[in-house]
Parts: C-alpha cells; structure tokens; sequence
DNA sequence: TCACGGAATATTTTT
DNA sequence: TATTCCGTGA
C-alpha cells in the first residue's frame, strides 16, 4: 500500500481506497463534490466508475442518500451505478434518488399534481398511445385533413415532439424539417391544439409533457421548487451531451443556492437531436452556472491501440468539436477491418461464419456484438442466426410493449384503472367482431353517460351483430369483485378472455401467446395496477419482442444485436457494424443538412468506440435503393477514405 | 356501418 | 417492405 499524502487516503474516514482504483482526473472529479462541476469524459475514460465512486464517497462522507439526486439516460443505468456503488461501500447507497429526467418529473408532478390543476392519478401516455389520440381526432378534423395528402399521424406526433423539444412552434418545425406540410400548417396548429387541450381535460400526460409541467411547475412555484432544491442537495447527472433545452432548464431551477451540481457528457457522443438533444448544451453549461471546474477524461481504458486509431479518425471529420485527445496504455490488438459482401445475405452470411469462428478461439458468444443504424436492419441477419441456431438477445427497434397484442391487454387494463381512457376504450372495442369505430364511440359515449365506471358497459345496447360480440366484454367487466383481485389473477382474467380474438387475429398466436405470459409473470411482482401501468409506459422492458425473456439454459451466453443507439455505454470484446454503406449509414436523408450529417458521424464514432479488441465493418456492394432510384457501392463516407494501415479492406467470399 | 382490398406513402434512432 | 389510408361492396 502507497501512502501518498494525498488529502484523501491520510483521511481515515474513508473505507474506499479510492487513489488505487481511480486515475488522477477521475479522483479530481469525485473529489470536488463543492460547486458546479463539468465532466468531458471521452469514450471508454471510466466515466461510469467515476460517477459511481462519487456517489459512494459522498455517501462515505457523511451526506445522506436520499439528498443525493443521479440522472441517467435510462433507469436501467442508474440501478446499475447505484448497485456499484453498494457493492463498493454499503447499503446506504440504495436510498440514493435515481432515474431519468422523465421518471423524475412523475415522482415530483404526481406529489404537486393539484398545484398544476391536474389529478395525481394522471396516466401517462406512451408513443403508441399519443399517435392513436392524435389519429383520433385527426379523424374529428375531417374535413381539412380529407383534401391531400394530410400528414400521418406518425409525423404529426413527431413535429409536436420536436416542437416541445426543442422549445420552438409548430410553425418553425414545419419551416425548418416539414417544408413540404406547409399548405396544411393550419390545420396541423388545430390539431395539436385539440390534442394538448385533451390531454389536459383528460388527465394524461405524455412523455414530453412530464418535462414541460415539471419546468412549469419549477418555474411558476418558488416555494415548491425550493422545497425541492433544498432536499436534493448534490445533483449528478449523466449522459449530459443528450439533454435538451427543456432539461437544462430544469436542472438550472432545481439547484439550490450551493450549486452542488455535476454534469458528465461526452460532445462527441451527442446522438439525439432528434428529440432536441443539443451537443452545445453541454458546453453552454459553464455559462448557465459561471465558476464551473472543468476536468476531462482522456485516458481511454476500453480499446485497443489501432482501434483507437481509426475512431479518432472518424472523430476528427467532424467540423465542430471541441476536441480532446484519447490515449490508452492498452498494447496489441489487430487492425480493425472493413468487409465487403456480394449482398445483403452474404453480409449475414460473413458474420455468422466470423462468429463461429470466434467461438472455436474461444470467444464467449455474450462478448460479442453486431450493431446496426436501424431496428430493420438485422432482420436477414437473425434468420441466419436462427438456422445455425446461435442464440442472440435483440436490443432497441420494436419493443416488446408496443406490439399490438401487449397494448391489446393493457387496454383493458386501462380502462378498469380508467373508465374515462377514450384511448383504451376504443382500442378494445374495436377487436370486437361487427364493432367500428362508429359503434366504438356510441358504447363509449353511453358508458360515459353512465358514469359507473367500466360496469356501465353492462346496460349499453346495441344491434343484434355487435351486441353478440360485446356480450363476453361485458361478462368479463362485470365478473364479481373484479377491482379487487389481485393484480395477477385480474392479469389472468384478461388474458383469457383475450386469448380467442388473439387467434383469430393473428397466424403466428403461439409466439404472441408467450409472450402474454411474459407479461403476466412481470404483472405478478406488482400489486398496484395504476403502478404497474405507469411502469410499463416508463421503464419498458428495452429488449424486443420474441426473446425477449427466453429461459434458454444459456441465457447469459448469447450473441447481441443491437440499434447503435441502445448500445450507448456498453462495450464488447468484438464488434461487427454491419450496413456500413453509404446511404444507408449515413443515411441518404441526412446527407442534404450538413448538422444531419455531423450527427451520422457522431453516430459511427460512438459504434466503433464500442469494441475493446476486435472491429469490424461490413456492407453489402451493391444494392439498389428503390425510394432513391439508384444503387449504392460505396462504403460508408466516414471510413471510405482511410488508409489500408488503420482499415484493412477484403472481400467477404475470399474469407469464407 | 363494417370489412376488405388496392393504392399510396415513407427514415431512423427513444423517454 | 410494411404500414396506413381510402374507396367500394355487402
């Protein structure tokens, strides 16, 4: 053991050893816990280790848990570090306030809720259900939306989105990304005034909204934002360069006087403009709080040296950055690789054969990753995985929530927790044999009228056709003591009267079917519906549907696919990034708008900074595009150019 | 009023 | 390619 006089290990008081385990930098940043403190940690720099060692040792240093606020990009992040950091001190680690800015402004709105003139039992909608509401009363609009070819309501709900996002109008999301939708401006400011007013009349809140009234509710109540400042006395916050305005803003309102806040972010890492992230942000965070101690991370501790190589000369294209070198002490691995196949299949084919040959050198399956610019893009891929039966976990793309058989059940679930849940309502009426969505809005109208609850559907009438089909709805709304049951058997219940219309709707029910019951084994660790729904719109399950809990014997050995987004801060022995094909990644849409573009870029930095040895790159040489009209050969632009030294170019059938 | 089939349309990433 | 939309026939 070193004594060094370091202020930190003279002092007896701490367990941690943290001067051994933590690099100069590192042991910087969790030791100024005063004051506003910016941390620029580049990928793979231990930024994970640093938050989790800071949190630890304020809790080491006497402050309590619960004043300690951590948020993450993902709720799943946060246990993680809050789990560390037990393991590393105690269990007082556990009280820690942990979760995204979204679950946090739940918490909060739901405590203030009457403040803010709405419910505490407000339900929040998730994506699926903001676009069928607004596909509701895109329909109401009728007339307008009857003449062309009226936006969807997919894109409606992204311009509002971006909208709420970004802090700007309707107006200037349609001028600057939608100019094409600007003879419909009208009608589209109609509509989202018709969707923010019944959102509110009806007691729901979207994603976007729990951050808006949360800053409201900041900003519009001194003495409540006081009460909270106050009670969280350190704030940490990760992930920073994927913040928007919105969540800036609120950081800044929910400091106190102390200032006690860190931030840790990477400009570099910055992929989510799509929803209003602003990789400025976290540059403009000195200005927001002046006196900030800036310490940045530069000692990568992840890759080897030639991938390090090529990602910093991805990185270096980029036009604005504020740049920062990487180094690692990590010696030997191979130079990373740049695959060309005959087509998308031989792609496939390419990557399951260097995979197998990875397992027979003794490479685990779960060490390795292929990562993708989109959900879709895999999809040749697993069925090639699934003929030579090597098991894989998919992450990111379609969600295991948002397939329709799962929002099926849930909406009847909704509708008991909320008999006022139009959404619901209609969605569960219209899976009724005879029943559209003119009968849907007579039985929702007649059951409002009733005001009972879900039990009022027993004495709406209807013709003879529909009414036959409604009759099991209603047998099962008015099994006796059905609020009461536990959540488990009222899962049952549900999932039994469901099971019929399952099979007559789709052909592949038996693999819908698993996963109900899936869905009924997370049911069973709650005992509170309007929880459980809440959970489920906010900390979904991420894998995807199928797999997604598979109780494979070699569950933990599998193969990961994954969105490049999904796999922001993880890492693997060895990284395939397959579609590395201009026009695809980058995207084609994105090469007109050069901030488009830089994100792309940002986008291939982040992937390939994901691989601790092996590296990568595969594309299929010619494909034809048919929306473009034309055939894409080249590899992706941010690796075409780099010389064979730092990127080795073959040919997938030379290999196999 | 509903169901069905053909036509049109479209990016992708997530809380 | 897949979803969503719109018109038509029952």
């Amino acid at each position: 053991m070193q004594k060094k006089s370091s202020p930190f290990n003279s002092d007896r008081r701490f367990r941690i050893q943290y001067e051994k385990h933590l690099n100069l930098s590192q042991l910087q940043a969790v030791k100024s816990t005063e004051g506003p403190l910016l941390v620029i940690a580049g990928a793979g720099s231990g930024k994970t280790r640093t938050l989790t060692y800071r949190v630890a040792h304020l809790v080491e240093n006497g402050v309590s848990p619960a004043s300690i606020l951590l948020l993450t990009f993902t709720r799943k992040a946060s246990q993680q570090m809050l789990l560390r950091a037990t393991k590393l001190l105690d269990r007082r680690c556990e009280k820690v306030a942990g979760g995204t800015f979204h679950s946090f402004g739940n918490i909060i709105l739901r405590k203030y809720a009457s403040a803010m003139g709405f419910e505490p039992g407000f339900a929040i909608l998730d994506r699926v259900d903001s676009e069928a509401l607004i596909g509701i009363l895109r329909k109401d609009l009728g007339a307008v939306a009857k003449q062309r070819s009226f936006p969807r309501k997919h894109t409606l709900a992204n311009i509002f989105s971006r909208a709420v996002n970004k802090m700007i109008s309707i107006e200037d999301v349609v001028y600057d990304n939608y100019p094409h939708l600007e003879p419909d401006l009208e009608a589209i400011i109609d509509i989202h005034q018709c969707y923010r007013s019944y959102k509110r009349e009806h007691h729901f809140l979207d994603f976007d909204d729990l951050l808006v009234y949360l800053q409201q509710l900041l900003k519009l109540y001194p003495d409540i934002r006081n009460r909270i400042s106050s009670s969280y006395r350190y704030i940490m916050v990760d992930e920073y360069q994927d913040t928007n305005k919105i969540q800036a803003d609120i950081l800044y309102n929910l400091t106190g006087a102390n200032e006690n806040i860190m931030v840790v972010g990477d400009d570099s890492q910055s992929i989510y403009a799509f929803r209003g992230a602003n990789f400025r942000n976290i540059m403009q965070f000195p200005k927001m709080f002046p006196g900030t101690r800036i310490i940045s991370l530069e000692e990568n501790y992840r890759s080897v040296q030639p991938i390090l190589d090529l990602t910093n000369k991805i990185i270096e294209q980029a036009k604005e950055k504020y740049s920062k070198t990487l180094f690692t002490r990590i010696t030997g691995g191979s130079t990373p690789q740049l695959i060309d196949a005959v087509d998308e299949n031989g792609q496939s084919q390419f990557v399951v054969s260097k995979i197998q040959q990875l397992c027979r050198q003794g490479i685990a399956l779960d060490k390795i990753a292929v990562l993708f610019r989109a959900g879709y893009h895999s999809f040749d891929l697993e069925i090639e995985l699934n003929r030579e039966q090597i098991p894989f976990v998919k992450v990111g793309g379609f969600k295991f929530v948002e397939s329709a058989h799962i929002k099926d059940v849930m909406a009847h679930l909704r509708v008991i927790s909320n008999p006022n849940d139009r959404i619901s309502w209609y969605r569960i009426l219209l899976l009724i044999e005879k029943i559209g969505p003119v009968s849907a809005q007579r039985v929702y109208e007649s059951v409002q009228q009733k005001a009972s609850g879900y039990i009022g559907l027993a004495s709406v009438k209807l013709k003879s056709g529909a009414a036959r089909g409604l009759e099991k709805l209603k047998k099962l709304f008015l099994t006796p003591g059905l609020h009461q049951l536990s959540l488990a058997k009222l899962g049952e219940a549900v999932i039994k009267y469901y099971l019929p219309i399952l099979k007559a709707k789709y052909d592949d029910h038996p693999k819908r079917a698993k996963d109900l019951e899936q869905l009924l084994a997370i049911m069973e660790r709650y005992s509170d519906l309007s929880l459980f729904l809440t959970d489920m719109a906010l900390e979904p399950p991420n894998t995807s549907i199928g797999d997604t809990f598979a109780t494979d014997s070699r569950a933990d050995n599998r193969l990961t696919l994954s969105t490049i987004h999904s796999a922001k801060g993880l890492e693997w022995h060895t990284v395939f990034i397959i579609w590395a094909l201009d026009g695809r990644f980058p995207s084609a849409h994105a090469l007109s708008k050069e901030e488009d573009l830089e994100e792309e870029l940002r986008l291939m930095y982040v992937a390939a900074t994901r691989a601790r040895e092996n590296l990568i790159f595969t594309y299929p040489i010619q494909v034809y595009d048919r929306m473009l009209g034309m055939v894409l050969d080249r590899p992706s632009r941010f690796i075409d150019m780099i010389p064979q030294s730092i990127l080795e170019q073959q040919s997938a059938q030379y290999l196999i």
